[in-house]
DNA sequence: CTGTTAGCGCCTTCAA
DNA sequence: TTGAAGGCGCTAACAG
């Protein structure tokens, strides 16, 4: 049983002796009402504990106040870290959230984002796997949308993952580090080739460093496993894809004997919660995740408010020194 | 702009030469329409790419298909465990989730409770900090509504967190501990009661055995902070209140050189996702809380049906040791 | 089996 | 300044 019936428009009109009309003039601050007029209905509407039913007041203006978010896993904390900022962004200014996790079905992402989008007035679509083919379809049936994490043709948000990575190189070179080894992630993703091209330019830049790619994955396990290749490598700094990785290589490191940063320095990707905790703690690129949700909250406002957004918002990496690298052994 | 104006209802019976109301039972699949004629309608609704507008069907059957959840704070492990398995439950039946983040600001959630659950056909909610008498008020206005981990005027999901306690203290108990620490968490919760209520008991049950109760808090640093008191305590193994806690105290624990297990064992409560990677792995009680979301969605899905759900479901935490405890020195 | 009609609850011209 | 009336898109009687 849901209690009582909702009250309605008709009901407060009833009430206060007016029309309906009159009713929703008052609720909805518009035009001249008498003020005496006004606070009966006011008063009315209090009284019954009326409130404009949202559906109904949705198919007659034709937005529902509501924007959907299409995220591959809720349980990816790099997801979590956006969607709390872009849910307190949008509620900040009256929208409400609806979500939809894929679950890594890349092929149900299309469907999800095309009915939730007709829930709501907008989409914030992280879909990272997504073809571009079939990215450019979606987008051009969910308009408007903004994108996470990747370019297409639609206002985007992104983090930058190159500057940052560079950072880190640069920190550790000055600290003496010549033989790096990068612990190569998931290859297809778009982060990735950001990644990959700041290895270049520091190839590039820095001639008397060489740096190793070893195909490692993005977990706490291919991290662990991609100890003896980094051994192998000679490299005594290691740029891992992110912290779960650089985690990984830290705790069989630390299991085999190997001290570090003494004999390895270790430097991970993200900044998740716990790579602070770690021992010793992870040097990382803190990607504000809250931000660049709230960053794609806005560009999607603005789109919702028929004003133009920045067609490309890059958020960037803070690089967190910590104890995880240091100077290179004599 | 958002593309070319979906198609409706109309123009579809336009296209096939029929009227809406055959067109809405085709969709419907609901009784009996000539199946040529169905199979006419299908095609030109294919053909025109239609689909029913979600808002109109749910203000004319009073049913919106979505259900919102009311969380304290997104960032928090625990409900994005529970959100991602409440959300992957529902979108199986067929339904979509409205979210609202709190932000932790007990006086808004009840705003925000209400708000949501207007645009859909239930709630669920989880409101810890919440008081009884606000909650009943809540529950009331916001029916159909089930209550994650706390008790009140409708149906609840909850996880045991006395009989794992119980069972790390046994498993401790067994390997030859008799002096035991508490790390004391949040003092107002539900689930600090059933904590309590379980050291309460093994005081009883194993009268050769001493458990002090040292107040600490629920994150890291607290956990950090509380080495000092565990050490004076002269106990041998400490029961955090939570992972944080106890990963805080193991890490202080570390850095004073003092060995885990070997002079003080360690155990956690929650295992979050980095529990098993701690040097050494922290041995702690799974809450289950995709199933804890799960199983909350169900009981409001039997609610929406007409189904009258368990009162009360209560969820078990599975004991998990790992390396943070041990035999106590001899 | 199919079409016509009346709303769901609300907002918004259009008259008065 | 206020009320009456139409319609947002759809479903569900009610006739035919």
């Amino acid at each position: 049983m849901a209690g009582a019936k909702q009250t309605t428009i008709t009901d407060v009109a009833a009430h206060a002796g007016v029309s309906l009309a009159t009713v929703s003039r008052v609720m909805n601050g518009n035009a001249t009402v008498d003020p005496a007029l006004a606070e009966r209905v006011r008063a009315s509407a209090a009284q019954l504990g009326y409130s404009a039913n949202p559906l109904a007041r949705s198919l007659v203006l034709g937005r529902t106040q509501t924007i959907s978010v299409v995220v591959p896993d809720l349980a990816n904390p790099t997801f979590q870290g956006m969607l709390r900022g872009l849910s307190r962004a949008a509620v900040a200014d009256g929208y409400h959230v609806l979500i939809a996790d894929s679950d890594e079905h890349v092929d149900e992402e299309r469907l999800l984002a095309l009915e939730s989008r007709r829930r709501s007035d907008g989409l914030i679509l992280c879909a990272p796997r997504m073809s571009d083919e079939q990215l450019a379809e979606v987008v051009a049936d969910v308009a408007p949308v903004v994108l996470v994490n990747r370019t297409g043709d639609a206002p985007s948000v992104a983090a930058d993952y190159r500057t940052p990575l560079r950072g880190i190189i640069d920190h550790l070179y000055a600290q003496g580090h010549r033989r790096f080894a990068y612990l190569a992630g998931a290859a297809r993703s778009a982060s990735s080739g950001q990644r990959l091209s700041a290895l270049e330019d520091a190839r590039r830049e820095l001639p008397d460093c060489s740096i190793a790619e070893i195909p490692a994955g993005v977990d706490f396990a291919s991290g662990a496993g991609a100890l003896d290749d980094v051994l192998t490598s000679g490299a005594t700094a290691v740029l891992a894809f992110n912290d779960l990785s650089a985690m990984g290589l830290l705790s069989a490191a630390t299991e085999r004997g190997i001290p570090v940063p003494g004999r390895l320095s270790i430097a991970g990707f993200d900044d998740i919660p716990f790579a602070r905790y770690t021992s010793p703690a992870l040097t990382t690129a803190a990607v504000p995740m809250g931000e660049l949700g709230a960053r794609a909250w806005s560009a999607l406002h603005d789109l919702l408010d028929g004003r133009t957004p920045e067609p490309a918002v890059t958020v960037s990496p803070e690089v967190i020194v910590r104890g995880s690298t240091g100077a290179p052994a004599a």
